[in-house]
Formats: structure tokens, sequence, C-alpha cells
DNA sequence: CGGGAACTTGATCTCGGTCAATATTGGTGG
DNA sequence: CCACCAATATTGACCGAGATCAAGTTCCCG
């Protein structure tokens, strides 16, 4: 699948990728580049594993061991309600980390693949330790953080401010992005999700996301191709809807 | 005003109250405690200085100079759309930082005082340098963004999934929380915000919103006491509601 | 007190949810 | 390669929660 070519590129304990300047957080070139045996000792934490498309990575409730980041593929981070309400938290692509957030010693959330995934997993006992003694590496995960937190915030204006059309836009821009930013730029964009989880991250039904699709399409600003991918027509219009 | 009274507890640069182990972020106290000299350099980068209530401490867009460490007091963080359309993004408490989080060397968010505050402007730059250093003060700009990522993800949920009385009794529980862990547990809460920021927060009308509390008055699961404080009857059964 | 701001309440409208077909799609086996 | 079929997505009809518009009320500060 096209989606895994980026794989490795800025995968944390990938040695090939680390000196390029992208490494264990976006912000970590900022800092001097880890040196091999500090590298080494990271590397020991965790090796990669393999994660089929729709499998868990870790539970929401689970007692917390480690921390994954990926290689390649995506993964969604999200939570369950008792009644089965779910919201999809996060979206996560190759160089970024989940299941680090922990609340009295279990996870916060839940992980799931949405492609298949190579992703190393970190110990964070043994990774707190280690960051503690590498003001880099701490200052990366603090990069990472404040990322993360930034899009999250950028999440909440789309659940509270914005219709349903302008979701479905800002997702789509959303994705486009990712795969320009951290993949292969590509004219057939691969949703990744179907209906149902597109719906559940963007808080609205599949009939709804089904008839913002339709909408867009009417509009000439986007074309559909199977039930997994879209050709952006009008970029600068889709981000105009989608208020980005 | 009652609020204030909780000042100083948990400030970055209150000498006193620092080797109790509540420090730079709640987690610094499973690290050495900061000591007197690398204390004083931090206490260098910024003095505290006061916002009344409704002031901004900083805009979106603005070049971004300093954060914000909040002594005393709560803020709100928010970002606006073009058409007027309003988000609030997070409450902020004392111990809590604002102001950190940048796109391209400008603020991505715009804060606001609520009540009025005694907070530290620390200069980014300076703050970086120093933590690069200082793993410790890493370690805990780390734990406090996953604090807030925790909190965000959270209201990704609220706003995604809950239905307008669930919201607001979920805020309730929220403020309840954030009086009894950070401020002084008493029994007339006071909401710090009015009918529109509330409902801005929530995604909501402040018609909405109020009719959400006239709901919740009527099962006698809180009274209204003037415009700005609720007294909780129910907690239980305040918390159920809001899927806490 | 008095008056303006903030909140509540009521009437109506609309967007998105719900329920129910119908249509596509993409994987499988003949 | 095609036919089939279960899974998934789309479309339509209807409904209801929350938005909008419009009065009242209450609060609170001088």
């Amino acid at each position: 699948m096209a989606l895994e070519r980026g794989g490795g590129v800025r995968g944390l304990p990938d040695a090939k990728a680390l000196p390029c300047g992208r490494c264990v957080g976006r912000d970590l070139n900022l800092c001097k580049p880890l040196d091999d045996r500090r590298l080494a000792q990271l590397l020991a934490l965790g090796g990669p594993r393999l994660w089929a498309r729709g499998e868990t990575l870790f539970r929401a409730g689970d007692p917390m061991g480690s921390f994954f980041k990926i290689r390649s593929g995506i993964a969604a981070v999200f939570r369950m309600l008792d009644d089965g309400r779910r919201q999809v938290v996060a979206l996560r692509a190759p160089g970024d980390c989940l299941g680090y957030l922990e609340e009295g010693g279990k996870y916060c959330f839940e992980g799931v693949a949405l492609t298949e995934i190579s992703a190393c997993a970190f110990d964070r006992r043994q990774f707190d330790a280690f960051a503690a003694l590498n003001p880099d590496v701490a200052a990366a995960t603090a990069g990472e953080l404040s990322r993360a937190l930034k899009l999250t915030g950028q999440a909440m204006v789309v659940l509270g401010q914005l219709k349903s059309t302008e979701r479905v836009a800002h997702f789509l821009v959303e994705i486009d992005t990712l795969y320009r930013e951290r993949l292969v730029a590509q004219t057939r964009l691969s949703l990744l999700m179907n209906r149902s989880q597109i719906a559940d991250y963007l808080g609205l039904t599949i009939e709804t996301v089904s008839r913002a699709f339709g909408k867009l399409r009417k509009y000439a600003v986007i074309e559909l191709v199977g039930n997994d991918e879209v050709i952006i027509l009008d970029r600068a219009r889709l981000r105009e809807i989608g208020k980005v």
C-alpha cells in the first residue's frame, strides 16, 4: 500500500534517519543530534513490531506498559463511552507517538491501526528515566506533545463550531496535509477510514458524512473514487469551506 | 474574590512553594527539586505581572514572545473564526501555563483572564535554552503538556458526543474538580464565566446553556445562586449525567 | 431604587439524526 | 473474467435537539 512508502523516515529508532535532522521529535533538529551511543540505548528499549489494519495497540483502562512510536502506517486514538458512543481524538502518522497519555497508571484512550503499522514500543518507565538524563530527548518529547496539543485545539474548534460540510472539508484538508507533510503527496487521497470512523472523528453520523461528501462533489470541490479515495479538485475552495 | 486565595500555591517562581514538591510542573516532584541557584536563574527570566478580569494576555497571530505561568486566578484559551464563531479550547488554573503553543513563531490561540490574574511571563527562547540544560524542567514541561493533552482529548469527547445537558453537567464537574484540586473546595461554586463564555466552551448557544441549567435544576441536581454561582446538590448524579 | 446588562423563557425553524430502502463496491469462487 | 454476495455507502422521508428570533425577567451596581 502506498501509505507504507513513508516508513521509517521519521521513526525514532531508525538509525539511518536520525542524522538527517528528523529524529525523535520534530523539533529535535534544534538540539544536537543523538550520538550513536545514546541512540543505541534508546534502541535497546524497544524493537519494531507490526500490527495489521484494525488491530488494537492499547486499550483504555489497561495498565500502562509502553507507548508507541510509529515507523510507518497510520493509527487512530479514540475513547468510547459506556453507551457505545465513540470519539476519535487524533490521527497519528509516521514519526508520531501514541499511547503516551495515562491516568493513574492506565491508558486514557484506545489506539487502533488504520493501516498496517510498524511501530516501536518503548517502556514508559525506562523512557522517562532516559529522558531525565537526556535534555534533548525530553525537549523532543515536549515538542511532540505541543504539536499534538495544537492539533487537538484545532479539533475542538472543528467539533464545537463547524457545520457538517465544513467538518468534512476540514477533515479532507487534514488528511491531505498529512500526506503532503509526512508521507507521499498524491492526487488520489486515500481516506484511510471508512465512513463510520470518519463520522466518529467528526462527531457526526455516517449518513451526514455521506451527504457532506455528496455536497462537496456537487460543488465540484472533490471527486470520489471508490469508497476509500478522494481527488481534490479545488484545494483553495476546500480550505475555505473547512476554515483552515 | 474567593478564587485568588489559591494564589502562589503552585506558582513557578514562588520560592516558598517550591521545596514542598509542587513546582514547575505537576510531575516535577518525581525529580529532584530545583535547587536555589537554578531557581534564581528561572526567576530572572520573568517576574509576576497582573491582569484584570477580561484582559487579554496574548492574541492569536501575534508574534510569540513569552508564555505565562499562572500564580493565581483563572484564564481561558480560545480561538476565533473570521465569521465571529468562537471556541474556548481550555481553562487554565494556578500552576498551569498558557501561551505556549505557537505556529511559525506566532501564537495559535488567544488568552484572556476570567478573573484577576497574577502570572509570570517567561521568554520562550530563554526558557527553551534553560530547559535544554535542565532535564527536570524539560520533563516537567512534558508533564504539563501531557496533562493538557489529556484534558483536551476529554473535551473532544464532550464536543463530539455529548448532548447539551450532558455537556453542561460535564462542565460543572470540571469546574468543581478544578476548585477541589487546585483552589479551595467550596459549596458555592463560582462559574467564572458568563453564559456566553460557557456556550463558547461547550459549542452551544447561551439559550441552550440556560435551558440545560434549568433542566439540571428541575432534576434537583444543582441549585443556581445569582448569575455566577451554582450549588451542587447531587454530585454523583451530576457526574453520571456528564459521563465523567 | 433605577436602569442597563445578563439571563430565562417561549415560538418557530433548520440541520443533522434516525429509520428504511436502494445502490455500489470489492472480495471470492466458479 | 465474470457473476455473485456480503459489506459499505448513498439516498429518501421523517423527526427532534438545538439554533434562532423575540419577548419577558432577574440581577447587580451605581
